[in-house]
DNA sequence: AGTCATAATGGCATCGTTTTCGGTCAATTG
DNA sequence: CAATTGACCGAAAACGATGCCATTATGACT
């Protein structure tokens, strides 16, 4: 910056001034520092500027995961609103137990960051209050708290418009594959069985709903326990795509096609859903991370707007896997 | 600190040095000191530290998109490895050619980060030499550039595998899905689809190469002019796995069996390849982002240690989606 | 012409650390 | 017992920016 300020021959103050867009400084002095600085290829060190701001110029999001693609898209629109308001990302990736509870006992973000946005974390209340002692403001995306800024996905509004589909499709034996509540019950995974279960019960069918493992595999075994029913269903809607995907393996391989014979729908618009040509209900991850973002930055604009909740809709997206039913019974 | 100074009774300069693990402090007090800070939980401002050390205890990736499996997957491996050194993760996505004219401009890095580390960007050599005002260590993955710090793939190897793989299997007419060179010839197109036809050539057998646009477009449009040639293919080598999901799905409304029909190898081993139980070419992520992050602290350490090239190894993943050709001439 | 507001600029303390240097004190040595 | 040596600790000067306050130029108005 003395660099800068010699070639121009102004004082520090006014480069700083300039470099800031603060008023007080006379069009061609402005103009002719830009210059001296872009020559120099000269940027201002945050490090030294959030020193006596108090603001560090960065935003922290903590993940649980990165490879699968809702945690990239969701960053990807955190990204851009943030970089558009010229603040940087910061991601912290906790995997294990172990990594949550370091990173929750030294909070790194700790005057590191000007705002924290956590991400399908699923906090226990402890952990929340642990978090407030960063003293930043806070968000938090797929799960819902009361006084705190959340964005979370109308997941129950989801299989509810899913599960209509499938009755206005003709459909009445409609089955569930979902999740035991592992994690000591993920809210999502609660939202998205009482959106079906209301539509079910609103539309005077019995619910019937079975619980497997998360992943393929609780897709195939939950299929398996269906098709090996008395009287199986002529439609499924899985927790999740990745479920779905499995039950559709174990479709395929037991040779039932699909939707003639069963319609099946997924819950999340996994990449490869749009390959295989399954109807799902898509939760717009970009959004999401976009509305986390702009939250994060009202809060940093106006320190008493905590508290605020986006809940972002969802979309069924139609494709190959749902029919209606055949009217002869029996499958294959 | 000076909180913590205080509550122990020390110096601000004794409380750094234990806060450092730097040497000159008596057991009982850094004992003391540590116990103080954690209660009053607090960690030092990398800001302020960065400010006198010149080290700012952060490491910038860039990439130009995070939703595909893979970038999240390198940066998790990339994340694990800076944290375990008491780094921070910076992510700048840099999607379209104005962010990354702006970004190359503006260097947001400078000064804001120790290392940089770009993700398949494959840069032209003018933004090499922009880069290079950044000042600090780089770190370049999915190309090969001479005297700079590279982690890359050996794609080669992994087609050229692939394809002695299919050849071994018994299959002669093997034809290759790929995409033009649009962006002035990625690296990675042009070594894959080298290993392919050198397969080809040193077995004695003509390469058969179709090129078309990049995702699943693409493999549908390249499925189609195989299977509308005079004698289509018994094996198919994809370029990547989006290419192969493509054309298998091509091949599935077009009622053609896999692999009995036609076998077919991806590569980049996608989420959605092993629920399509898609052979394919696993090129291990999350070690290039390992990788990447060991070469980055190497030059942090090291200063005079750039230059150093890590060619990562492929692993073909054998799945359903190969088997020897039918003695049978023909298709379904 | 003299006064006064206003805009533009420079000087300086400051943010929270690290780092260097010098001082104190106990232990060891001749 | 005196001198020397270390280990340990505190004081103070940086680091690179910002923000407040004082100062100086510039017109505008009586």
């Amino acid at each position: 910056m003395r660099d800068v300020a010699r070639r121009t021959g102004v004082s520090l103050s006014t480069v700083s001034r300039v470099l800031r867009d603060a008023p007080g400084v006379a069009p061609h002095v402005r103009e002719r520092v830009r210059a001296a600085a872009e020559e120099l290829s000269y940027v201002v060190s945050r490090n030294a500027s959030g020193l006596v701001t108090g603001r560090t110029g960065r935003v922290a999001a903590v993940l649980p995961r990165l490879g699968p693609w809702y945690f990239g898209t969701v960053l990807s629109g955190l990204g851009d609103v943030l970089s558009e308001a010229g603040l940087d990302l910061l991601v912290y990736r906790l995997g294990s137990q172990e990594a949550r509870d370091t990173w929750l006992r030294d909070l790194p973000p700790r005057r590191n960051a000007d705002a924290v946005i956590t991400l399908s974390m699923d906090l226990t209340e402890d952990e929340y209050r642990r978090m407030d002692r960063i003293g930043v403001p806070l968000v938090f995306t797929g799960q819902r708290v009361p006084g705190r800024s959340c964005v979370h996905v109308d997941n129950r509004a989801g299989t509810l418009g899913a599960t209509r589909h499938l009755l206005n499709l003709g459909h009445s034996r409609i089955a569930y594959i979902g999740t035991h509540g592992e994690h000591g019950g993920k809210e999502s995974v609660v939202e998205r069985l009482s959106g079906y279960t209301e539509a079910m019960i609103e539309s005077g069918h019995t619910p019937w709903h079975v619980a497997k493992s998360a992943g393929h595999r609780g897709g195939e075994h939950g299929m398996g326990e269906l098709l090996s029913a008395a009287d199986p269903p002529t439609a499924v809607l899985a927790e999740t795509d990745e479920i779905a995907l499995g039950a559709l393996r174990s479709l395929r391989r037991a040779g039932v096609p699909v939707p003639e014979a069963i319609s099946l729908v997924g819950f999340d618009n996994h990449e490869a859903a749009a390959v295989l040509d399954l109807t799902t209900v898509d939760q717009e991850p970009r959004r999401i991370g976009a509305e986390a973002g702009r939250l994060a930055l009202e809060a940093l604009r106006e320190p008493a707007s905590t508290g605020t909740h986006v809940c972002t809709p969802t979309q069924l997206l139609l494709r190959r896997s749902t029919a209606a039913p055949r009217s002869t019974r029996g499958l294959s």
